[in-house]
DNA sequence: GGTTAAGGCATACGCGCCGTATGTCAACTC
DNA sequence: GAGTTGACATACGGCGCGTATGCCTTAACC
């Protein structure tokens, strides 16, 4: 019967992440606060503390779950694509318009890294990095890709990717920054790969 | 005789700078306290206030103080590359070789971005991010480099190189890290280069 | 050179927010 | 149906930021 405690718990969870995702979103983490937050969930600070830990790990697990959502849209687009190297360019196409949107922005590009350092050492081992990496991987078993160090590769084109987004949000014409974003971002790819 | 009271008041304005910069260092933006801050300069929060504003004014001078020194490194580490492309990739090296001192990566890689937005908007307009600019400007110019948008280029270029630090930082073995994160961009950088 | 104006800095206050310790009540166990 | 567990609420303490206010020294000016 999957009991009726652990699903009002499972609710309640949902609701306080919902809510901490909206907060964080909007304030940023340092400005977010847990009283708010929860008050908005219909809970208290208790039930925060109870299920979270303290305020990192309420982040963390916000930012995981925007990056599983990222790392899901990343695949999609790659599915869609022609071949291997289109795929590449396919998902980094997509982290960037994903990076438009000022909720990703904020937690997972600015707040996150501050707060719970370096993407690859987060607790959610970082879906959309993995992602890429297995892309990269794939890439460079086919031959299509130069034998360069895989987690090298992936990490300097994803740092690449969402480095252009916070450019092309940042700059004062988004829509005509963001198809320059890509072509750069398609011609260092290239130098990638194999002759 | 410049005046004894613009003296000291400058004085004090460079001992809060060296303290706010290591407490930042040591706790991070959040959790440096501006009590023990201006305590460990032989001053209190008063001073502070008067000079910078607030939190947020301090980090930004701290981080403009930073970002000046950075780029003043990869220019001299760009003036002695035999030519105008090695002197690109010498400025990507110093980068992240300077980016590996803990200080660097805190302030200005994590809670500069966090706290002041991107940044191509800080107030001390990111000499670091000028410096790429004017030398990818030269190459396109000249015609090594493709004519690719200098400041999609040069963005992508910086972030791929900061990002790639950050790896290198926290991967369990930097040094052997470090050249296969040079190796990468170097060839991501070739990419841009004209055929 | 004495008076006045100004500005750099210290002191005092209030408020918000986080983390923890403690309490309570409903749900599962036997 | 009594005991126990665990999810969540409540209460408390402390810290840290920002501002308002006051003092005291330096510069300006007659």
């Amino acid at each position: 019967m999957a009991g009726r405690r652990a699903e009002t718990t499972e609710a309640n969870r949902t609701r306080l992440l919902a809510a901490a995702r909206a907060a964080f979103a909007e304030h940023g983490y340092a400005g977010a606060s847990m009283d708010e937050l929860t008050a908005a969930a219909g809970l208290t600070r208790g039930a925060l503390y109870h299920g979270f830990g303290d305020k990192r790990g309420l982040l963390a697990a916000v930012v995981a779950q925007i990056d599983g959502e990222m790392a899901a849209r990343a695949r999609a687009a790659a599915a869609s694509a022609r071949d291997d190297w289109d795929a590449l360019l396919a998902e980094a196409a997509a982290y960037i318009e994903m990076a438009l949107d000022p909720e990703v922005r904020r937690i997972v590009l600015l707040d996150g890294p501050a707060v719970l350092g370096d993407p690859s050492r987060w607790p959610s081992q970082n879906a959309c990095l993995a992602e890429t990496r297995d892309t990269v991987a794939r890439l460079v078993a086919a031959g299509t890709m130069r034998a360069v160090d895989v987690e090298a590769a992936a990490r300097l084109l994803s740092g690449a990717a969402l480095n252009a987004a916070l450019w092309v949000a940042a700059s004062e014409a988004p829509d005509v920054a963001l198809p320059r974003a890509l072509d750069a971002y398609a011609l260092m790819a290239e130098g990638l790969r194999a002759r």
